[in-house]
DNA sequence: TGTACACTTTGATGACTATCAAATTGTCTG
DNA sequence: CAGACAATTTGATAGTCATCAAAGTGTACA
């Protein structure tokens, strides 16, 4: 029975990594900070905290998330400390999720279909 | 000051359908039931059920969030619900991150930059 | 019609998380 | 060194969420 070899280990090395850059950017502030992040070259966190009205801690909080996750990085400059987008990250992400959703873009469509795959 | 335009509205349609697909993908267990879905034509609950040692309660749920997210479709055949993946939507959630990110993979590198956005 | 099976819904619970205020750390400059 | 400014860390809190057990709904079939 089942064709079907779902968990393949091979292409399978950083599911972990994956689930972690899509929480990072499963909250709608942290999406919106990333895509600022994205849109400019470098933000320092004041500049985050002033564009959308919160404490500095909580910036803090998500540019931490959004960096373990690796979609950004960032360094220190004088008292600044710039974020800068990793683009690698989100590339190799949406690859990743290609790959996963992919074995099942290529065959078409078969027309007639009425019990799937199963037994 | 600050030429960055980041919260740009234009192609900002659905960023909510955006943190929806991350958030479902943002769960390990989803994203092995999602990844298991697209490599069959279809699975029915009770599969699912089986391959992950979950209660039928949990899987339900979890099916649910990944419909709600438009990452599945379920329909039922007989006693049977089975659910399909929709790969339209990580294609265009793939795009649309890459959008989101794509301005700064264009423009390559500026060598020496040392007081990046800002000011 | 009634029993069995497949799934969903509900309620409860422990874990996580977004946020703030306040304290702390780090850097610059007088 | 002291004060000012930038960011992080800490502690608290309200809200969300993954999970289970158990009750409910829907379908098939004897």
């Amino acid at each position: 029975m089942k064709l079907c070899f779902a968990g393949s280990n091979i292409f399978t090395v950083n599911k972990k990594e994956m689930v972690r850059v899509s929480r990072a950017l499963g909250d709608p502030t942290r999406l919106r900070i990333y895509e600022s992040i994205s849109a400019c070259d470098a933000m320092f966190c004041g500049q985050i905290v002033e564009k959308y009205g919160l404490t500095p801690g909580t910036i803090s909080h998500h540019l931490k998330i959004l960096g373990d996750a690796k979609l950004i990085e960032s360094h220190r400059e004088g008292q600044f400390i710039y974020s800068r987008a990793l683009p690698k990250t989100i590339r190799d992400y949406g690859s990743s999720l290609a790959r996963i959703a992919g074995n099942r873009i290529a065959p078409k469509r078969k027309s007639r279909r009425r019990t799937p795959a199963a037994e």
